[in-house]
DNA sequence: TTCTTTTCTTGACTCTTTCAAGAAAAGACG
DNA sequence: CGTCTTTTCTTGAAAGAGTCAAGAAAAGAA
């Protein structure tokens, strides 16, 4: 079980929940909160809500897991970190998909006036209807 | 005041909650939901927050004002729609700052794999550290 | 002015997320 | 292996943003 292996190097303590919580992102991408829970619940049936929540706001401080939280959605989070993709949502549904970086990858940190602000990151979001929904209309 | 025209061109009554909170918009860029809030009660004392949230609601269904929702932060509302431009967040304070798209007009739209999306829009947003926190540290 | 439709007020409520304090577990050291 | 210190988890309560629902009020049409 690798997973631990990465909580070690992040400097983390290794615990059952976030070992948990951390192989439940990976089977999960872009899960929202109790989906999270449902999944960790399934190994662990005992887990506080409150244990997940801080597992996840520690991994996502380390860096080994991501969240987003596309306007008029609840929080997710992902296992894809550091690869510079970007995600489509679906105005309808909500649903996620992965989408590699369109422009490669310095530009996309490029701003034409940054205002003085020191920018590490840029979040690209495409908003549209998904194949599913758009059949359904 | 050409705000009344504005609701009326995009099919819509005009009453005066709706102008106000319009007018706040306008006078408070990228403002949360408390702000517009209160702005709205400087001249309207006797909103409901509920008003406000429904006019929200309908303005930002029309077009006429704009939601966004970083990671982290509440619901902003902001007037500047249609012009394809971005925002930069900072991590440590939130404040928002606005840039204009990087890339021009149409590029902003083409995402390398759409996955069979029918994308409309692409939301970037660079996130990073405004001047003043940066001093701060 | 009167009527119909839409919008606003009031108040309760849901849902996600956070706070706090004590119990439990992880890792270090001998 | 056992003890100690620090970090993490459990439990329970609560805050904050946003929503729901029903009746009153106002906008626009005739």
């Amino acid at each position: 079980m690798h997973l631990q292996e990465m909580l070690r190097e992040a400097g983390l303590r290794v615990t059952k929940p976030r070992v948990a919580v951390l192989d439940a992102v990976h089977a999960h991408p872009h899960a929202d909160t109790e989906t999270v829970i449902s999944a960790v619940r399934d190994r662990l049936p005992e887990v506080s809500h409150q244990a997940v929540y801080d597992s996840l706001h520690t991994l996502t401080g380390s860096g080994l897991v991501r969240k987003i939280q596309p306007t008029g959605s609840v929080a997710r989070y992902e296992s894809r970190v550091g690869d510079n993709h970007h995600h489509i949502v679906c105005r309808s549904c909500g649903a996620i998909a992965d989408v590699d970086c369109a422009v490669g990858g310095a530009p996309c940190l490029t701003a034409s006036d940054d205002h003085g602000f020191a920018i590490d990151e840029a979040e690209v979001i495409y908003w549209g209807r998904c194949p599913t929904c758009q059949t359904a209309s």
